[in-house]
DNA sequence: GTGTTTATCGTCAGGCAGACGACTATGATC
DNA sequence: GATCATAGTCGTCTGCCTGACGATAAACAC
């Protein structure tokens, strides 16, 4: 086991983003203009290369913040501040997934609210909030529907393996408190579930379950009538992390 | 995003193993004993460089096949073939996890039935299957106990995010069944479960909740009476792969 | 005021898990 | 061969949770 560098070939280590937010009722994920060969001119997933002294999850966190202006917190931080989920997806190491050299990609999942427009570097117009029905279509992992040129690279795969990830992750886990802001009701936070699973809950056994277990919802005190009707409790995400029992997606 | 490979730092490539089995009631997992700095000596989870026409997967399979002679199939196929089932677990690249250079650990995760005597490139004192609890303790991950030197290089912690994936995984899937050779019995699958858990399970509820989930378990028609008292059925791992609803882990 | 929308509380039946009794079929021991 | 220990298998009962769905409450639009 040399650890001569000349002794295994140059590799480039590159973090990827999947950054999922609930905009109009639909699950989107933050896609990224190409400016440059290859894939010039399509779409793909915010990244960049892993500095020497960074570590993943903190290249993983500066890129989320270069693309988007938003801090991740860490995983054992309780989401108290306004930031992101941040944690990791996997990793992509296909020796031709690049054409131009060995580039490992270690994936990372992100989980904002509906707030910020998204900036590429100031740019606007080379980055955009996509419905991921949108990007994944064409490329064998999404719907049938119009059609849209794929994304680059493996990045539908990655894209597609990131919204499994939070589809299945909001069922055992307060994730999905993640796509709310600080603040929210009970029907803001099912409308979450509705769109990241392609689902309608019935809100009365939604309401009961999500305020029945423990350490799930705080009561902020509040109240608002941001979606019209009646008055809803405002909610801000407890200290509960894992749903026990969890929280059950409907058959197909 | 220049890609000349001289624009950012050297960095190597490895896949580390968490190899996991059941053997006497306990779980163990494969450790080899270093023979050269740093760490010499010490145990530590198999591993090697991702060699450059080689997927990541590619290179796992590789090195599992290298350490014990498992042949893995991948998640895809099902689980006829005797092999190893094998998985990405999660990647480390902390600057400083190891002393030399910058190395990124693309750590994989193996379950396999207890059988083949470990050979680390042949030489079986520099193998064994410890118990995990055995090799976690002293390094913050594991239970108390007697003092055994920690495992190299940040290993503690990638053994204890394998152990905690297979831990959760049996929950929601039939993975258990990749402990257990060929054919077994609901008693030797119940026996997995409790040394994968840590727990002791009600034999009557197990057996229900087993046969009655369909295609988890499916009946060979033979019997056996490997551990004594009455002849139990033999069975082989059904199609199915995800348990819903999933097998309950006890409290505490 | 009437209708619409959303939120919230309640009721009821079915499914599943935990606790545990009972019986069966083997080998070991006296 | 009778007895015992061991392990496997089938049932029962109770409580909890979910899905289906009725009913009421509190806002806004007209």
């Amino acid at each position: 086991m040399p650890y001569d560098p000349s002794a295994f070939p140059p590799v480039a280590v590159t973090v990827d983003l999947v950054v999922l937010t609930v905009r109009r009722h639909a699950l989107c994920a933050l896609a990224v203009r190409r400016g440059e060969p290859p894939f010039q001119g399509r779409w793909a997933l915010p990244g960049g290369f892993v500095r020497a002294d960074e570590d993943l999850a903190q290249a993983a966190a500066r890129e989320l913040a270069e693309e988007t202006g938003l801090r991740a917190h860490e995983p054992s931080v309780p989401a108290q501040d306004h930031g992101a989920h941040l944690e990791q997806l996997a990793t992509y190491g296909d020796p031709k997934r690049d054409p131009r050299m060995r580039v490992v990609s270690v994936a990372h999942l992100a989980l904002a609210p509906d707030l910020p427009a998204p900036r590429a570097g100031g740019d606007a117009s080379n980055a955009r909030w996509a419905p991921v029905d949108e990007l994944l279509q064409q490329s064998g992992y999404g719907r049938d529907g119009e059609s849209v040129a794929p994304l680059a690279f493996d990045h539908a795969q990655i894209l597609a393996d990131g919204v499994e990830r939070a589809r299945s992750k909001i069922e055992y886990s307060s994730l999905a408190t993640a796509f709310c802001p600080p603040e929210f009701t009970v029907g803001e936070l099912r409308r979450v579930y509705e769109a990241v699973w392609g689902v309608a809950l019935d809100p009365r056994n939604f309401h009961r379950k999500v305020t029945g277990t423990p350490g799930f919802l705080v009561p902020t005190g509040g109240t608002t009538t941001r979606q019209g009707g009646r008055p809803a409790q405002l909610f801000r995400a407890g200290g509960a992390t894992l749903l026990n029992p969890p929280m059950l997606r409907p058959e197909v």
